[in-house]
DNA sequence: TTGAAAGCGCTACCAA
DNA sequence: TTGGTAGCGCTTTCAA
């Protein structure tokens, strides 16, 4: 310990009596208040007693007093996030800091979007909450966050989330529509990746069944962990699985995948077509060039601008107010 | 029911008045308080009428009351996160939920570290701040933080910085361990990608020059976008270049120059080597395999504990507390 | 075993 | 143009 006497951090009252006026003036001064009208020799003595002391706001008392706050509230998805989600996660971080917004994300270990999460979230009294992973949203948390005095409810979800303004994002499209390519090439017996990390199986698990529903029973569900020697192993079943096309559940895995292939001797596409899905840059840099899902996520200023306009109105009634756009874009390898 | 639940949150004297004790022993029976013993009857009348009102302890409230918070501050960088920084975030958040706190993430488009960003990081008073990027801390943002209460002040940093918990994080090393590699090998004439986008720059400049240090005059600047086109463009621009060896910035870099250097005919590494940072698995699977260069970041739960130690004891005096691990993984490229 | 009451730091209404 | 002051919802000491 250091013999310095640990000074308590500066009120509003301290640089008050430093400025000689009441708190009052020093709130008016500091938040630039329209309603009261300061001289500017008051202004000035404030404003400089501020910065002697070194004064800063205490936010959980400003926000306690007024009654709100300016605060989005962006949990991590309980599924790793690629370089997609984080993309869009900091545009929309960009356009409602532009707006005057302060994002803040949360996430531990908890239970995604069970009643005690929520609770959670509605501790902190966000003006509004995004929830990327809405189907774990429950009618009685959602009920919850409205009371607690969330404004704006938005999650990412498969289906319309009751109460809540849903984007629809069903994964299981992702799957289709990699099923759909490879069966309109002709492909007959199909491999849908699914991978073994316990946070990443959800989003498999739903893009298998998409392909399941698109393709029947030709499809093989593959267990992949994000190794070399996994995938070494997959492909050493190959010959043995028969399968003549393979949704690889995104392109890193689709790149894994493929070299295991290719160095197991597996022409692709000749002898295996392979899909990925996300469309990254490192698709097009492989060989053959990968064919992938693009997956377009909402323009993030748009839903900033939905944002704030439901906090501004708390009242409007829930719809679904966005969609994934899906489409396969068609390279080389499928 | 008598009366309808309001519309506004209900407070704990709502839950006080519908239980027919005072708001006292309602604080009790929720937070388990040791220091007075609560009758089970009591009790459960408590926990009933909380959870029939839906009741939400106001966050804000409860800081401003008890005077401290269990939050951590994890700001994002300002340099866009890859998938290490991104992992160690998530093993961080893991490491300090188990530890009770909760690990909140803001970041606007502020100018990193100068003196409104620390003041923004104040104002909530989080029991402490983990900067990432502690180059920018002014000594005047540090006093301030300090004087606000944070009790933990931990920045990665190049050198230790004054006041600062500091993990030395020198992005230099990382530079000169690639260029120390293409001189071992016998590289003559250098290049170092430095990345176009702004956010990327600073961290492509410090390793160039780190690498300028290591190699001296035999470096060449090499700007390059995220794209195929500006790929191709500087693989053109190759033969004039006369470069036997490049260090390509970090791994995904390195696969966009090299696949176009391939595609533009110039053999890795027997015309030039390549070098990438990150040791990504992708690196792995690229043909040739990438040399590249392995940057370990400290042990998510040693940091986790040192936060703790230090939220408990603010007073200890700061110190050189790790340092990242730099480390050249050879294989094919280099 | 429970209640009354004093604030934590701040904003905003109402007087002066 | 400025000051007094009443709480926002909560915890916690002291009394009953």
């Amino acid at each position: 310990m250091t013999d310095q006497p640990t000074r308590a951090a500066p009120t509003s009252a301290d640089v008050a009596r430093r400025a000689g006026v009441s708190r009052a003036t020093v709130s008016y001064v500091l938040n630039d208040s329209g309603t009261a009208r300061i001289s500017d020799a008051t202004r000035a003595r404030v404003l400089a007693a501020a910065a002697d002391l070194g004064y800063v706001p205490h936010a959980a008392a400003r926000s306690l007093r007024s009654g709100r706050t300016r605060m989005v509230l962006l949990p991590y998805p309980s599924t790793p996030m690629g370089p997609l989600v984080y993309g869009f996660f900091a545009a929309l971080r960009h356009s409602l800091a532009e707006r005057g917004y302060a994002v803040a994300s949360f996430g531990g270990p908890h239970a995604p979007g069970g009643l005690d999460t929520a609770r959670g979230w509605a501790e902190l009294r966000p003006a509004a909450l995004l929830v990327a992973d809405g189907a774990a949203l429950t009618p009685e948390g959602v009920d919850l966050l409205r009371r607690s005095g969330v404004g704006a409810l938005v999650a990412f979800a498969p289906r319309p989330v009751p109460g809540v303004h849903t984007v629809l994002a069903d994964q299981c499209r992702v799957g289709a529509a990699a099923a759909g390519r490879l069966l309109a090439r002709g492909c007959r017996r199909l491999g849908v990746v699914v991978p073994e990390t316990a946070a990443a199986q959800g989003l498999g698990l739903s893009r298998l069944r998409g392909a399941e529903e698109a393709a029947g029973a030709r499809v093989e569900r593959l267990d992949l962990a994000c190794t070399e020697e996994s995938a070494a192993r997959l492909a050493a079943r190959w010959p043995a699985l028969g399968l003549d096309g393979v949704f690889a559940y995104n392109d890193e895995y689709a790149m894994l995948l493929m070299r295991a292939l290719q160095d197991a001797g597996v022409d692709v596409p000749g002898r295996t077509a392979v899909v990925g899905a996300g469309d990254l840059l490192l698709g097009r840099l492989l060989r053959p060039r990968l064919t992938s899902v693009r997956i377009g996520l909402p323009d993030a200023s748009r839903l900033a601008a939905l944002i704030d306009e439901l906090v501004a109105d708390p009242g409007a009634v829930p719809t679904v107010v966005g969609e994934l756009k899906i489409e396969v874009v068609a390279r080389e390898s499928a």
